[in-house]
DNA sequence: GCATTGACGAAGG
DNA sequence: CCCTTCGCCAATG
């Protein structure tokens, strides 16, 4: 057998939509779990569902977040440097920050403050 | 059906 | 230390 185009090999790793259940379902629950007070992000997360590298996903399905219930606190989940990237998608901008703030995280910059000790890691509370 | 985008992140220059 | 490129893959044009 010949492979004419050693460019692109075959693929034995189990993609997102190969799981039984839905990326995104995954997502939610997770976020659900991060405790008031504490943060996490969305390489994290990903990471924790096996995708270490599809921290874009996590993001993006922060899109239905909005509509779906019960209620997920998108508003914990940042990216690795601790800064709001996120923030622009709610409703306003400005209502990520008081969220935090609310649940005693301080933002400076569109950044949370002592990110490292509020981070929660999702590899280590919920156990490997 | 291909090109671009994106709430990310690691690696390379 | 800043900028670019690449991987990842769903959604959108």
């Amino acid at each position: 057998m010949k492979k004419k185009t050693a460019v692109k090999e075959e693929k034995p790793r189990e993609t997102l939509a190969d799981r039984h259940y839905s990326f995104f379902q995954n997502v939610y629950e997770i976020v659900r779990q991060v405790p008031k007070g504490r943060v996490t992000s969305y390489g994290a997360i990903a990471k924790y569902l096996g995708s270490g590298s599809s921290a874009r996903m996590v993001g993006w399905a922060m899109h239905g977040t909005g509509d779906i219930k019960p209620k997920v606190p998108a508003h914990r989940v940042v990216n690795r440097n601790g800064m709001l990237s996120g923030k622009v998608h709610f409703n306003p901008p400005s209502r990520m920050q008081e969220l935090l703030e609310k649940e005693g995280i301080k933002v400076v910059k569109d950044t949370i403050v002592d990110f490292r000790k509020k981070f929660w890691d999702p590899m280590e509370e919920l156990g490997l």
